[in-house]
DNA sequence: GTTCTTGCAAAGGCTTTGCAGTTCT
DNA sequence: AGAACTGCAAAGCCTTTGCAAGAAC
């Protein structure tokens, strides 16, 4: 598979007239990029070092640290931290913007957008006057598989029915 | 300042019937606890180990980790992770729950909370048949001392007004 | 006397950094 | 050639854990 990259031609940091900090092509950056695009989202480094060493045996884990710093400051990719601090890392731009819903038991992330959240956000931002720039929401509970005995995962169906 | 801790009399783990792992009472964590409610919120473990020591001197950062989370599992405090991966602790029970905006710029935090986003968060939960348990949202973005230039200020103002 | 708590130091996990060699422009 | 990128190992930071001594019940 190939994946047009588009990294940046130009400085993306510019220091001072000497250093000019241009970004430059690295195949260890795409290796990493193609890795976090083509493979499932919610991984965290150590998951993308190892799916980038399949494409490129030798890579570091130092070098997938600071490639995934600068996919970010490039804005090709989003960091999420959950509430157990290790960063996960998913393609941006590809895919909406979305919060998570988190099953404490399995683990396992779903993704999910509710416009009126978001719109609301923005209303408790500006209601305290901030400049909202970004959000971030996390549900923790029990995914459908998790929730338990059948009679739980009933109620569930029912509930989610009526909300829809 | 006296403060009532009440913890636990009875035990609040059971583990097997010759170990009960009841709760003693400790000066240790009646000393964090005190320094938690005492002082301003959102402190890290660091930050608590400095308030606590001042109550005894001698207390070590090991006994403040241990009790934060002794103190979590009693829900006698609350933690929250906010994006820098560095867990921040508040009194629970004293204050409802609350959501956070984070200033990007000078680090402070604000409370705040919205009924409606509350009820929404349900909604979508159910939605994808989870069973809520809590959640967390984090809205990003400058607060009004940083919010720059006067006419972004005056921006802001507006914009308040209009949402109040 | 048993069990829990504590301080210290060591270790743990995740992430960043220093350095020398390599690669890109 | 100059500047950025890389791998390795070492260090950093926050947090947890092992252990022997102390305190509570």
């Amino acid at each position: 598979m190939i994946i047009v990259i588009n990294m940046p031609k130009k400085p993306f940091i510019k220091r001072r007239p000497g250093a000019c900090r241009a970004a430059r092509r690295s195949s260890r950056r795409d290796a990493i990029l193609e890795a976090l695009i083509s493979g499932p989202g919610h991984r965290n480094a150590e998951q993308i070092h190892a799916a980038a060493r399949k494409r490129l045996p030798g890579i570091g884990i130092a070098t997938v640290y600071r490639a995934l710093k600068f996919l970010c400051g490039c804005g090709k990719i989003s960091e999420f931290i959950p509430a157990d601090g290790v960063a996960r890392y998913e393609p941006a731009g590809s895919r909406a913007h979305h919060d998570h819903l988190i099953c404490t038991s399995c683990g396992s992330f779903i993704e999910a957008v509710d416009p009126e959240i978001e719109r609301l956000q923005g209303r408790l931002a500006a209601r305290h006057g901030f400049k909202l720039s970004s959000h971030k929401l996390e549900i923790y509970g029990l995914c459908p598989g998790c929730a338990g005995t059948g009679a739980a995962r009933n109620a569930l169906r029912r509930r989610t029915r009526k909300a829809r």
